[in-house]
DNA sequence: ACGAGTATTGCATATTTCTTCAATTTTTAC
DNA sequence: GTAAAAATTGAAGAAATATGCAATACTCGT
């Protein structure tokens, strides 16, 4: 089904860069990149893709993605990537700080979880994980990476960095 | 309000501990333990809590906390923690790794949080603190401690470690 | 190309969740 | 202690989301 995975995709996409609080929304922005579908199956894409309905800052709900699931992450064997992300700029970036072997990353709000999402699915060998807050994301960086190493790896994903 | 504050409680400890699906069955768990609401007002706890409504591995929804508690967590005195749940066995897990002095546990979609929250109760002292994502635990280590004593510890909660 | 099996979808509706409003209850400031 | 302000709650209904079913579209093997 091409239509149908374009049509994730695109959700994905709307999802990484707006805030979206209610499917009748999101099926707005769908409409507006041309895709024709009812909120039914836009429930159940939702669910197909894990999606879930956080509590925001200010007490809004919105839609966020959950991460993909993670296959492997250190090189070692099988190796057996999760899906390539499509190219995109990650937006909502703000700071990168290092302590140790943290980095400690600073987002718009809720733009956290979208940023670790790609760098969860870019699964560079110089991250050993991550986790996302609302505004904040800690990386792990792996024991042989240098700090200059993990920033030129998120460099590929967040413009200004 | 007291009784508003227990209640939160026994909705994080609930959603810990059980795989709830709906407001109402969580309503019916809370009943249990002699707490009278309506679904209105566990609607509105749910949001104060900032607890979603996620997808879970195989398509069944289910209610979890976002962020784990921020209970105390360096062995000094006076400070309550949640009950400590029953000893119980914690599944989901799917992988552990070090770098520096942290711990990165990867679980099943979902259970992190879970994860984290018995890691909190156990208040192991060679656990300074933990924070969880979706599927991703990042457990601080003691500095005095060494990471086999991080694994034997967890070994008492989580079985297949 | 054909048919069986599988997947996708819309419609209509069921189910679930959220919110408004008014009524308490609790807290705060004097 | 008392009055005003703030917080909590339930009832009811609005809003949002999920799903059974039937129709249609696609896939795969032959």
């Amino acid at each position: 089904m091409k239509i149908k995975n374009s049509r994730l995709d695109a959700i994905r996409l709307i999802l990484s860069t707006q805030e979206i609080g209610s499917q009748e929304e999101l099926l707005n922005e769908l409409a507006k990149e041309g895709f024709t579908l009812t909120q039914a199956t836009l429930s159940r894409d939702l669910h197909q893709l894990r999606v879930v309905k956080t509590v925001g800052v200010q007490g809004k709900y919105r839609y966020v993605l959950t991460r993909p699931h993670q296959y492997r992450h250190d090189g070692s064997e099988g190796e057996m990537r999760p899906i390539a992300p499509a190219v995109m700029e990650v937006n909502g970036f703000l700071s990168i700080k290092f302590s140790g072997n943290i980095a400690v990353i600073r987002t718009k709000p809720s733009y956290a979880s979208t940023l670790a999402y790609h760098i969860d699915a870019y699964n560079f060998p110089e991250v050993v994980g991550t986790i996302a807050g609302d505004d904040t994301v800690m990386l792990v960086i792996s024991e042989n990476a240098t700090r200059g190493a993990v920033l030129k790896a998120l460099r590929s994903i967040i413009p200004n960095l």
